[in-house]
DNA sequence: GCTTCTTGATTGACGAGTCAATAAACCCCG
DNA sequence: CGGGGTTTATTGACTCGTCAATCAAGAAGC
């Protein structure tokens, strides 16, 4: 049972903070999605921030799945590129419902350690993927790691925001025409 | 008194957000650091909406005067991305303090109106000040926009992350190194 | 004596977490 | 088999705290 609890649970509540915008959900809402009592939500995690913070994991591992099955695919070194910037921005991922947790997480990130500590793995992982592709592309990878990271974050960010939402193609599209311009002109 | 008291709180309430990196703060709290009690706070906000409201507005403002001025100041084209570009990070905004109560806005904006409304009017004015410093630099000067729009709102949000934090100056030459790129090469 | 300012006390709602009690499943030994 | 006992699953009711918002009443100026 166990098990199964847990996962409905974790849906559920990255189904309610996306539905809300906002971390600020009861945990009888999400146990209510889930289709259960709140106590007994209580008694599978312990706390609400256990909780959110499994969901966090859940969502990261989904990403995390998705870039290294495309980076599997990739070749060259440019191919490498499209794959992350691709895998972030894949309909998967790409959901008002799952940027609205993403961005909530960043804020709880302030306060919550392990919530911080979780994005800090998933940013270096990222980071390093990034720097790994462009090392033969460009004379600075570490720069241009930072830069499209940044970008893809700010994309995102616009994204939950805005009522005339880019799709995901268009994201895609502008973040790698920004990239071919990053890259060092071949001699 | 009105106008002593409504000024007191909203800088007490972007101190008690950036503090608690949280829009979590209680009327209590901002009442108590600006000096009064909360009464009084609800006096003379009516609610903590319209305070919290009223804080956002205060920091788009101050940023829209920073904006406003160094632009003045700029010559050619470049000067003008430069000139948004160090307004973004010039000291008094890129602060963890304004960062987060940032950060926390855009949260808010998902569910609340008035701060969606406020929020859009700041980008389509910083997107169209861009739209119109890039427009003599590339091709495309919508898309250079976009992307130096994602890029700073992107800094941003790293910044309110993480623990080894960039300077203003790592931020500000970061940026203008990747509008470098974005330019159209000179024919 | 009227308006403006100010607050302590109170209200009413809401939500996390606990608990005791019930139901169901499982297990072991006679 | 089979039934007592143990663990697991589940919940409704409850506690305790918090907080936005209200209000009535007290100072303070004019």
């Amino acid at each position: 049972m166990e098990p199964i609890r847990r996962d409905a649970l974790v849906k559920a509540a990255i189904a309610e903070i996306g539905e809300a915008g906002s971390l600020d959900v009861t945990v009888s809402q999400i146990a209510r999605r889930a289709g259960m009592s709140s106590a007994l939500a209580h008694h599978y995690f312990g706390s609400k921030e256990q909780m959110l913070v499994a969901a966090m994991r859940h969502i990261l591992t989904l990403f995390g799945a998705e870039v290294r099955g495309a980076l599997a695919m990739a070749k060259t070194p440019a191919d490498r590129v499209e794959a992350i910037v691709r895998a972030s921005f894949s309909s998967q991922n790409f959901r008002a419902e799952t940027a609205a947790a993403w961005l909530n997480f960043y804020v709880e990130a302030q306060t919550s350690q392990p919530t911080r500590r979780l994005l800090g793995v998933y940013h270096r992982r990222l980071r390093s993927n990034l720097v790994f592709a462009f090392r033969p592309l460009v004379a600075d990878p570490e720069q241009a790691a930072e830069t499209v990271s940044a970008l893809i974050d700010g994309v995102y960010l616009r994204q939950v925001l805005r009522s005339d939402a880019m799709t995901n193609a268009e994201a895609i599209g502008l973040i790698l025409r920004a990239v071919d311009r990053l890259k060092d002109p071949r001699p």
